[in-house]
DNA sequence: GTTTGCATAATTGTATCCAATCTACAATAT
DNA sequence: ATATTGTAGATTGGATACAATTATGCAAAC
């Protein structure tokens, strides 16, 4: 019998092939930013990168893909999905609709230690000098005020969703209403959340989502894409 | 300039590879039910099967995976995803959230072509007396309402999303409701699009997916899985 | 100056081969 | 008889090599 044995979270999960890896490295840097709409992949460069040959690449591309984040033309090579204005606002339309739904099912289950969390989040956003963190704290507190709701399969949706459009949220978050509006924001749903007030909760996230892409929009067609 | 050119759909489309032709087949055959909940798909099989090395077909199971139709473990193999009762509810709950938005912005934008193209495949589906082809005649009908809409993003979720349910869904068509209960349902819906009462076509759809979950819902607990 | 043709380089798509590891079953020890 | 160990086959993950296609640079013609 296993005695004295301890696992890791890392030992329960099926281990990583070199393909989950590039994956999750490309989506990072493609959801952050740091490749740009457009931004060429090439299977080569990024195989050196990793130090691995094509094929992994090749297969991380594959998930990418399916995802939308990357299209690609055979023989030609792949880069960023770019997503016209139309899309974001769709994107954001589709948000819009399906996070309030979310939330107003966690709020009745949502344990102390969910709120907890998710007030650390919200107050280490506050307190975040470094903007290239902000984007991942936001991201992190919604998520929390989410998954309660246990909903496996809501949550991948807006999940997936969410990585579409993060970077154009980033830049919300970087240029446009800086931090302090969505710290103020985030309180405001976080108290409707501990006062169980879910419908409250699901109207403040609906109008949170719904400025961030009315911001956003304005912010793009003066940059006239 | 360009002039006189006349464009296939099949010249605008990107060349299909053979990962791509792969990744179809073994995706209609999942959701058609052909390989059932569990079924193993061998990656050196199947590459005989299209005569291709397992190359093409580990791409297209990377796609099949990241849509969750198929869960894969390492030096083990893949197979069929299979749901659990609280899995298939819940995404019949998505469903019964998202369509009925589809539809209700579909309908102001229904063209004449459109209604005729819906009640062409409702028709057909009330005539169609091979049950396999139900499903797709089902699917078509469906599809058909929600295209006006306009929604790229929504369509391919509700897309997405109906792939991951489809094999059970057919089941209710084969097995439980038989397919006139069905026609009536979708006959109702057309009618209120004719009408152009969107908010009723939206409930009903609603209701129509809420029945066909407590259907199926009722038919698994039965087989008692 | 612009355009066309062609050779070369770059890039992706796929086949083949090898390594790692899991499964099943037989052999052995307790 | 049961538990453990060892081994062979099956299966996947990945590297290398080659084929097919496209982009690029440059020279020649208009």
């Amino acid at each position: 019998m296993v005695n004295g044995l301890k696992l890791r979270a890392s030992d329960l999960s099926k281990q990583a092939s070199s393909a989950d890896v590039i994956y999750n490295a490309l989506r990072d840097a493609i959801i952050r930013g740091e490749i740009g709409e457009g931004g060429a992949l090439r299977q080569d460069t990024i195989a050196q990168m990793f130090r691995v040959s094509r094929i992994p690449v090749r297969e991380a591309m594959q998930r990418l893909e399916a995802q939308g984040l990357v299209v690609s033309e055979r023989h030609k090579g792949a880069v960023v999905a770019s997503l016209s204005v139309e899309q974001i606002t769709e994107i954001f339309q589709f948000r819009a609709l399906i996070e309030p739904i979310v939330i107003e099912m966690a709020v009745p289950l949502m344990t102390e230690k969910t709120l907890a969390e998710a007030q650390g989040h919200c107050d280490a956003f506050a307190a975040e000098t470094d903007p290239l963190r902000w984007g991942d704290l936001n991201r992190a507190f919604h998520r929390v005020l989410y998954r309660d709701a246990g909903k496996p399969y809501f949550l991948s949706v807006v999940d997936k969703t969410n990585d579409l459009v993060e970077r154009y949220v980033r830049l919300v978050l970087y240029f446009v209403q800086g931090m302090r509006h969505a710290v103020a924001e985030h309180q405001a749903i976080l108290d409707a959340c501990k006062e169980r007030d879910a419908k409250g909760a699901a109207e403040l996230t609906r109008r949170h989502i719904e400025l961030a892409s009315e911001t956003l929009v304005d912010y793009l067609r003066t940059q006239k894409r």
